[in-house]
RNA sequence: GCCCGAAUAGCUCAGCCGGUAGAGCGACGCUCUCGUAAAGCGUAGGUCAGGGGUUCAAGUCCCCUUUCGGGCUCCA
């Protein structure tokens, strides 16, 4: 019998008998790994525990538990999704079922129009159950298409992605398909049944891999249906999409549906209503919101310390109108680019006025109102600007995407050679103000040069996009790359913080742009008298003021830091006799410039505490008869801890003045 | 915009196969005057989102509109 060799990832290498599999080899290591093996990359190819490996191959055993391992299991989990709706809906079909982040979806066709509703979700889960319990092997085929295009012949999606992967990959619209076939025309399918050979079993279009059996899988809950268009286009038909979730193990389930409850609890619209910060009434139209008193104190703090750091960055603060005339809209390329986005136009006077979208062409006018020098620069021009976009109704979502938003707004018109000197500084100060908010982790993308539609010189991109490198490298960021990602005017970074319980929100945004300075005609005096033309630099650090009060609210869930909090201290006196005590405490903090509320002895202390505690102050102060003859505060502080007896209030005050210092 | 779902008191929600509206919290009033996360009793609150239809009868069934939620970027 003949012996194969092949190496693992450790560079240690391993003999076998000819023919062996990955699951054999899996084996041949540990029963521990055979039993947490899922699939195996051969040669740097996913595979199949099941196919045979090579003599000489290296070899990588994944394990559920690994990135490669569960985007294994939630494709199969898809599947077998797949299977459960085809066996439960006759005259269903199916389309395409990838696995996404945490889980996996698969788009359906159901026959009239039909659609699912969750009393099928309940039954669907319950039927993949049944097919996780079977243990079905998933069974790998490999046919030539005509095969394949008569196998899939009732199911017309399958077909067209069959067609697409025959014609090769570079036909065109569909050769992203195509990109992952098979050479020469073959196309390979999955089929599992109830392991009796049974050739009414299911089969899925597939390239692969998958788990061994469906009894590998099995932590998964279907979480909702909705629709999706087929290929994302909105020319083509609705299919229903069945979303799930599915992890390696019954605690990562567990906890993954822990988080998503906790995303759920701290959801800013729901804690806007509670703490009585912002609201949407129906009467403004989706997507426009109204701030109450203490959303609103938020927010001017946070507006606040912006124009405080931007004024101690070399700023200069300019405002602008709402609305503006047509003609600035033509000469900026907005009507011609992005009047999709904007408001209709409202006529006076024989003129069209539209509201304004982005702040960007008033700056340019406020630069070119006189003649600039060289010594001007960079002139950077910073306004909260608000802005109005029609958003697609669908999409508007709370203070996160809404019709009507203040952009933290500056644009920097820099020489040519400055660029690079003013992105490095330019991402540090942004940085550091994320980070006055608590943000510790950030993750940025660098995106650059589209392939064919762009406007200005190449060695200008190349200089931009090498001075955003080095302002990246500088600022010690990672970053990935998303090659022509860039927008025609310019190379830009988006950068991305992570908030207290893991999610990932886009923020800031730096933009270079050769566009807007080329279009209006902008130039300064260089020192040997001749006329260059600015570089443009558009940056928003919050990116927009609502969006941010929005993941701050779900960052912090509501429970502001002391610096933000719209109410620092809550003073309840003990009884009604120490109520005049809790007024002088109040009127010595409020002195010192501490904001607090009291409330008088109506109700039981008990329920007063809890009030405070509900409305997430950070320092509820008790006073009765002792504190009054001493001149103290009970402190209970936010986040636990045993509440303090007999804290003196200067010493209180100071703690209070030191946390909102540190603005920790 | 498109698909699915939802809309009942200020808030959270119940209301069965169509028979004429309920609870808790909150508010208000009275009692209680209290040392750290919900005192007791009572009172008021609803054109069941808006409009149309079916029916002897509609919160409930059907249609339209509005608003809200989830999804529509992840490519066998």
């Amino acid at each position: 019998m003949s012996v194969i060799s092949v190496s693992l990832p450790d560079g240690s290498a391993r003999e076998l008998a000819g023919g062996s599999s990955a699951a054999d080899l899996a084996a041949s290591i540990g029963p521990r790994l055979a039993a947490d093996a899922v699939v195996a990359v051969v040669d740097g190819a996913e595979k199949d525990l099941a196919a045979p490996i090579p003599d000489g191959a290296s070899v990588e055993i994944v394990t559920a538990a690994s990135d490669r391992g569960l985007h294994t299991i939630r494709h199969s989990t898809a599947h077998v999704l797949a299977q459960a709706v085809l066996d439960l809906c006759p005259g269903a079909t199916f389309a395409i079922g990838p696995p996404i982040e945490h889980g996996f979806y698969y788009d359906f066709e159901l026959p009239d129009g039909g659609t699912f509703t969750d009393a099928d979700l309940e039954r669907i889960e319950a039927r993949m159950r049944e097919i996780i319990d079977a243990d079905q092997p998933f069974r790998r085929v490999e046919m030539v298409a005509e095969d394949a295009l008569e196998l899939f012949a009732q199911h017309p999606y399958k077909r067209a992605i069959i067609e697409a992967v025959a014609m090769g990959a570079d036909s065109g619209a569909d050769g992203d398909l195509a990109s992952e076939a098979s050479d020469g025309g073959t196309v390979s399918c999955y089929r599992n049944d109830g392991g009796n050979g049974d050739a009414d079993g299911f089969v899925d279009l597939c390239l692969g891999p998958h788990v061994p059996s469906t009894g590998r899988l099995g932590h998964f809950a279907l979480q909702r249906v909705s629709g999706a268009y087929w290929r994302g286009s909105e020319r083509n038909p609705m299919l229903q999409r069945i979303y799930g979730t599915a992890w390696a193990s019954g605690k990562d389930l567990r906890a993954h549906l822990h988080r998503l409850a906790e995303a759920e609890r701290r959801d800013h619209r729901r804690l806007a209503a509670e703490l009585d910060l912002v609201s949407w009434p129906a009467e403004l139209g989706p997507g426009l919101a109204v701030w109450h008193p203490k959303g609103a104190l938020v927010r001017t703090l946070m507006e606040d310390y912006s124009r405080q750091r931007h004024a101690g960055g070399g700023y200069e603060f300019v405002f602008s109108p709402h609305i503006a005339k047509g003609v600035l809209w033509e000469t900026s390329g907005h009507l011609d680019f992005y009047a999709e986005s904007m408001y209709p136009p409202m006529e006076m006077d024989g003129t069209d006025y539209y509201p304004k979208p982005m702040n960007c062409p008033f700056h340019v006018m406020v630069y070119r109102s006189s003649q600039r020098s060289y010594r001007d620069l960079p002139m950077r021009l910073f306004e909260l600007g608000a802005v109005y976009r029609y958003e697609l109704s669908g999409a508007v979502h709370g203070l996160l995407r809404s019709r009507g938003f203040t952009q933290d707004d500056a644009h920097i018109f820099c020489a040519r050679e400055g660029v690079a000197e003013e992105l490095a500084s330019l991402l540090e100060f942004s940085l550091s103000v994320l980070e006055a908010f608590g943000f510790s982790e950030f993750q940025a993308r660098l995106s650059t040069r589209p392939v064919d539609k762009y406007v200005g010189e190449e060695a200008l991109w190349d200089d931009a996009t090498i001075g955003l490198r080095a302002a990246l490298t500088s600022a010690g960021l990672d970053y990935e790359t998303d090659e022509g990602g860039g927008a025609f005017y310019g190379p830009k970074i988006d950068v991305d913080v992570r908030d207290a319980i893991g999610r990932s929100w886009q923020l800031s945004t730096i933009q270079v742009d050769f566009n807007l300075p080329e279009r209006f005609g902008l130039e300064y005096v260089a020192s040997d008298s001749s006329r260059p033309r600015p570089v443009m630099i558009h940056r928003a650090l919050f990116g927009s003021v609502e969006r941010f009060f929005g993941v701050l609210v779900e960052h912090y869930a509501g429970a502001f830091p002391a610096w933000l909090a719209p109410v620092q201290a809550a003073v309840l006196p003990v009884a009604a006799a120490h109520a005049d005590y809790a007024a002088q405490v109040a009127g010595t903090l409020r002195s010192h410039g501490f904001r607090v509320e009291t409330s008088p002895a109506e109700e039981p202390l008990g329920k007063r505490v809890r009030n405070a505690k509900v409305a997430k102050v950070p320092y509820v102060l008790v006073v009765g008869g002792d504190d009054a003859t001493n001149g103290t505060v009970g402190v209970n502080a936010r986040g636990g801890g045993k509440p303090e007896r007999d804290v003196p209030l200067e010493a209180f005050a100071a703690r209070l003045a030191a946390e909102v210092e540190a603005r920790a």
